[in-house]
RNA sequence: CGGGAUGUGGCCCAGCUUGGUAGGGCACUGCGUUCGGGACGCAGGAGUCGCGCGUUCAAAUCGCGCCAUCCCGACCA
């Protein structure tokens, strides 16, 4: 394509509303334009480069056995209404009413939709199993969109739903998900990791998410830099610690005047002891009924810790209500002694013996208080928010941090929505089974803002292969000398007519200007065509990610580029074969 | 929804304290010079100063209300 054609407006300042460099970035080099919050306009370059990656996506989806479909974007109540999240689901999912004042969303996700659709469709063992996918713009509402397309409301989604037998079969499309996924981020050259993840509420089994490393992400990492263990913050396990018993005597409670100390903060000046030494007592109500959460005054409670491990619906700090309700004292001075609530503790409780804690009475805390002679536990669990240098649950050394941006999802679903909406199959025998079902999501832009994170300079995008809006710009440094442009422009041809993606950069500006916009929008080869090099004959091929530079005469440089780009492709192919 | 900030040609911003003819840089149009890392000169086009109400002889500027955007938090398959 020729420069001066193009609809590509680049700019040189910096965006007043963009936070990160991705955002900055694809605004600068003319990818996307806002409409209005958290909603965006691909531009033919950032248009191009979702088509690369959605390329990408598509071939290893395929090439793991899933099949291409496109639901509707909009979805009637009843599917949500069947699966129960109508209700559930809170007000990211736009919800309106058609002329006929039936109700309809915007579809945030396609499981029921894809549920419906197999539902009616298979029927028999014989018909399983089947993996389906989509492409497709995605509507969530967020409260509060962030960082250009990262955190947007209207988004494009690769989602995929697997259907099986059985848990076995379940296990086995996950897996060749979960490999698809490693191929793709891999042949798109991105620094990504698998970590383990709570599947919240979309419910099921066990799921990963796939996490480009980058210090901007809005996702804490844990990882073990001994073992391959890496989770999310929010799922990474603490294993049971053993337990010493307690050396020594506890000597008897005591009630000790606090005026006006709540904090832990507070409580450790006060008394004089160190956090260690102090038991925190939070109260949650768990789908209405109060829970006593008791964990060590220096660590922090993971509430969905708390909620996987009572199985409840809705976890919620407890309101002044119900806290003067089963403490009989205001907020800040609970405690588990005499407490009208189901104790809970986590493992961070084991072994002390002598400890700190309110004493459900306003101005007063309790010290040597002893679990088990003052109080009953009724379950040790792991409750609490993984610290740094924490032991690995898998292999003990110690736990690292990291930042990532999640650019996908696996799933097992179990049998949530089949159960739900009623897709069942017969086996052989006849009887009629439920699917097994799992979903994987990929996003589309976000991807590919990742890789604008991880891949960028002080001077603009230094695109991957793979995901360039076109590998190859041509920059003769004069469009008025004739000889010079008409070697462009020999090139050009030459590049074009081997299927090569090239911009000609026939503007008349100056080089400068032109390496400037060359830069900023990252193609990875630049070929300068100018008078001193074209003298002797030669061109000038530098490569973005390096800056190298090398002059080859006119007659090898398409062969050259060719030669170059399958190469890296064979590479990359080579790579994550093995 | 709570806290904070910002709204002035397409983009980045000044002007507001102390009310009085709306400015600069970039971009854009024309002409000339220049031409290998965001050139220069001359001439030009382009703005309901977020919206509304109020105060005032007079409001970009002061007051009130609203809207939008961004940041922090809460929230989030």
């Amino acid at each position: 394509m020729r420069y001066s054609e193009m609809f590509l407006p680049t700019g040189r300042e910096v965006p007043s509303d963009a936070e990160l460099i991705s955002h900055q970035l694809m605004i600068r080099a003319g990818l996307m334009r806002k409409l209005t919050s958290g909603v965006y306009s691909y531009l033919p370059l950032g248009y191009r480069v979702i088509r690369k990656f959605e390329q990408i996506v598509r071939e290893e989806m395929n090439r793991a056995g899933a099949q291409e479909v496109f639901l509707p974007m909009v979805q009637p109540a009843e599917l949500w209404q069947e699966s129960g999240r109508w209700a559930h689901y809170g007000k990211e999912l736009l919800r309106f009413r058609d002329r006929h004042d039936r109700e309809c969303c915007l579809g945030p996700t396609h499981e029921e939709v894809i549920t419906d659709l197999v539902r009616n469709e298979i029927k028999t063992y014989r018909q399983l199993p089947r993996n389906l996918y989509q492409i497709q713009t995605k509507f969530r509402d967020e409260i509060r969109p962030r960082f250009g397309v990262m955190r947007c409301r209207e988004f494009g989604m690769k989602d995929a739903y697997s259907f099986d037998m059985d848990e076995a079969g379940s296990e086995i499309s996950y897996r060749k998900m979960f490999d698809a996924y490693q191929r793709i981020f891999t042949r798109c050259g991105l620094n990504f990791r698998p970590v383990e993840a709570d599947s919240g509420s979309i419910g099921g089994k066990y799921s990963h998410e796939f996490m480009v490393m980058a210090d901007s992400g809005e996702d804490a990492i844990c990882y073990c830099g001994a073992c391959n263990y890496a989770a999310n913050l929010e799922k990474a396990e603490i294993s049971r610690p053993a337990e010493n018993g307690p050396a020594g005597m506890t000597p008897p409670v005591e009630e000790v005047n606090t005026p006006g100390v709540r904090t832990i903060k507070e409580v450790c000046a006060f008394l004089g002891v160190a956090p260690e030494a102090v038991v925190k007592t939070l109260i949650f109500s768990a789908d209405g009924t109060p829970v006593a959460v008791l964990i060590r005054g220096d660590q922090e409670v993971n509430e969905i810790k708390v909620k996987n491990f009572l199985g409840c619906d809705l976890l919620e700090l407890a309101d002044d209500a119900m806290i003067r309700k089963v403490t009989g004292s205001p907020r800040g001075f609970a405690g588990a002694v005499g407490i009208k609530a189901r104790i809970i503790a986590d493992y961070s409780l084991l072994g002390m013996a002598d400890c700190v804690m309110g004493a459900n009475r306003e101005d007063f805390h309790l010290r040597h208080v002893k679990p088990g002679r003052d109080f009953l536990i009724a379950d040790h669990a792991d409750l609490r928010v993984v610290r740094e240098s924490d032991p690995c649950p898998r292999c003990g050394a110690e736990i690292r941090f990291a930042r990532g941006i999640e650019v996908g999802h696996v799933f097992k679903l179990g049998t949530k929505y089949s159960k739900a909406m009623r897709a069942a199959y017969l086996d052989r025998e006849g009887q009629e089974r439920t699917m097994v079902m799992g979903c994987y999501g990929i996003g589309i832009g976000r991807t590919v803002a990742a890789a604008i994170e991880q891949n960028h300079d002080a001077d603009g995008i230094i695109w991957p292969l793979p995901l360039a809006p076109y590998p190859v710009i041509i920059t003769p440094v004069n469009v008025n000398e004739k000889v010079l442009f008409s070697a462009a422009e020999d090139l050009y041809h030459a590049l074009e007519a081997n299927g090569v993606e090239v911009i000609l950069d026939d503007r008349d500006e100056r080089a400068g200007v032109k390496f400037k916009d060359a830069d900023l929008i990252g193609i990875p080869y630049r070929v300068t065509v100018g008078p001193k090099k074209l003298a002797e004959g030669k061109m000038e091929i530098k490569t973005r990610r390096s800056g190298e530079v090398i002059a080859l005469p006119v007659s090898e440089v398409a062969a050259f580029l060719i030669g170059l780009i399958s190469a890296k492709d064979l590479a990359l192919s080579t790579k994550i074969c093995t």
